[in-house]
DNA sequence: GTCCAGGTTAAAA
DNA sequence: TTTTAACATGGA
């Protein structure tokens, strides 16, 4: 297991320079994060196996999304994660019994568009990290939070800043951000942690995962 | 049975 | 422009 994820990691990153560079000497909540992690590391996964993962990941549990992923690779890899290619020949309809939901018809529909423009992927991970995001969003089943994600651990764009369910909490038990939307909250994070904030993000992130687990209110 | 899960979309206000 | 509902499914 550990062996399978560690050869994402990305070896190139110099991690000690870039948490240095976050604001962890004026935000308490951060250095706490940075303290009880140390050694995080972002996956860096090949771009197009990031999109199907997180084209899976709307309103679902993480140990579901997984499940939903095994499931593709499975029945359709079958050794690894079929390419786009491979999906773009499967029915919706078979896509469904992977349990996906009616986010089966956002990966069909995926397909289609990247067979249709052949190189179009290739092009957008190369791409500056806003026109990646706008070419991303264009993708039905890509928001905001996908196209960061995606950006993030697909290819190692530190300042996309997904903003989920988890970051909503520590942003609200953490930083006193009650009642912000999820675009506030993403431009909050992008001032607050700037060049680095994905690497932020993911600090906060398993810190909520780790102790912020049910209810929205919790002791600070 | 109810609520929620690493959201997005289209319609309505 | 902002808010609301629907979307599928399974675990808590």
């Amino acid at each position: 297991m550990a062996k399978a994820v560690a050869r994402y990691f990305d070896a190139a990153t110099d991690y000690r320079a870039a948490v240095d560079q976050l604001p962890w000497r004026s935000d308490p909540h951060l250095a706490r994060c940075l303290e009880e992690f140390t050694g995080l590391r972002l996956l860096r996964q090949p771009f197009g196996e990031t999109l199907l993962g997180f084209l899976c990941s709307a309103t679902k549990q993480i140990v579901q999304i997984k499940q939903m992923v095994r499931l593709l690779a499975e029945r359709f890899g079958p050794i690894a994660l079929p390419s786009w290619e491979r999906l773009a020949r499967v029915p919706e309809a078979d896509l469904r019994k992977c349990l996906l939901g009616f986010r089966a018809r956002y990966i069909h529909q995926t397909a289609q568009f990247l067979a249709a423009n052949p190189g179009w992927l290739e092009e957008t991970e190369r791409a500056p990290y806003e026109e990646a995001k706008a070419r991303l969003r264009l993708l039905p089943g890509v928001g905001e939070k996908v196209a960061d994600c995606v950006l993030l651990f697909g290819a190692g764009r530190m300042e996309a800043f997904p903003v989920d369910v988890w970051i909503i909490k520590a942003m609200m038990n953490r930083y006193g951000l009650a009642g912000w939307k999820p675009a506030q909250v993403a431009h909050f994070g992008r001032v607050h942690f700037g060049r680095h904030a994905g690497l932020a993000q993911q600090y906060l992130f398993a810190y909520e995962r780790r102790h912020g687990r049910r209810g929205l209110k919790l002791p600070v």
